[in-house]
DNA sequence: CGTGCTGTTGATCCCGTTCAATGAGTGTGG
DNA sequence: CCACACTCATTGAACGGGATCAACAGCACG
């Protein structure tokens, strides 16, 4: 597992006629679908087009590169936190709001697609989950609804160094 | 550290004034430099250049997912086994030829900055170097230049599995 | 020489995996 | 309605791979 794609993402790349991964619909979902023959015609003909999809394959390229710190260098606290905290993070822009304590949003994935997605098991998964409800991180209703307690706290424990390490 | 530039690679962001990283040149380098400006305006004028970037940023997309999967997923012996082949099948590409046993390439890299590139630390890539020496797979002169004594045995160790491991 | 830097090797420790048991939720058939 | 099976999640115990701490070797430099 590579990437998450959320509400608004787009998927597909023009130009080429096979995918090097498969996309798998972890819940229902409505899709705008273009036809490639069109779409690339259109992107042919219509430069600002072409030039916003260049832009989101970008940013997708710098998402992906920060993903790589978290797979390296994170601990499975860190890993679970910084998914937390993508995820409220974008929860809280869909629903056009600031993210804050007492906010909650639902999990989406089961917790073998978490593990796979995080490089880590399901136990350790869930572990953690466990570990950062009883700090008062976070609460849990049932098994997939997340109840942020404690945002900058969820952000800290995240554990995005602002500095490299380089400094003394 | 989040990638790697090889000879031929292009670096820079058209479109945005930051990047969110330093590059920084492990060795002598020559750039072909383009004005931002005139860059931008070329991008602008000819569609095809900007299609032809727009492949490049989505075949870094790529590698970039690749490379997810050595961080999330692979063992220190199997990402030293990954970095290698890289390295070597990218070595062979500029000199024309395929890989082959007896093929040699210098290292470029310090330890630290292997480590860093493969999420673990200088004592475990030594390690894992001596591990794959003694094994047979690789031979080492000085501590920058590799040979490769096996290639098909260097692929194998570094472990892509052909399978998604969801059959029985 | 000594000093600094890079790399290797050894010993020990700890986090996350692995193996295993149990719980909780859901659908199926008698 | 309950027993059963099945899936998903939690929890516990033990193990092991890689990190950490530490000593030392090779080499370039003043």
């Amino acid at each position: 597992m590579v990437g998450l794609l959320l509400p608004s993402d787009f998927v597909g790349r023009p130009g080429r006629n096979e995918a090097p991964y498969d996309v798998v619909a972890a819940t229902d979902v409505t899709l705008c679908l273009f036809r490639k023959p069109s779409f690339e015609a259109l992107l042919r003909d219509t430069p600002s087009v072409e030039r916003r999809l260049l832009e989101l394959t970008l940013d997708e390229l710098d998402a992906a590169r920060e993903w790589m710190i978290v797979l390296g260098r994170k601990t499975a606290r860190e890993r679970i936190a910084s998914f937390l905290s993508i995820l409220a993070r974008r929860n809280a822009v869909l629903n056009r709001t600031q993210p804050h304590n007492g906010m909650s949003f639902d999990l989406i994935l089961t917790r073998e697609a978490i593990a796979d997605y995080l490089g880590m098991t399901i136990e350790t998964v869930s572990r953690q989950f466990t570990a950062l409800r009883k700090d008062g991180v976070i609460s849990l209703e049932g098994t997939r609804k997340v109840t942020v307690m404690d945002f900058v706290r969820l952000m800290d424990e995240a554990g995005d160094d602002s500095d490299g390490g380089m400094l003394g």
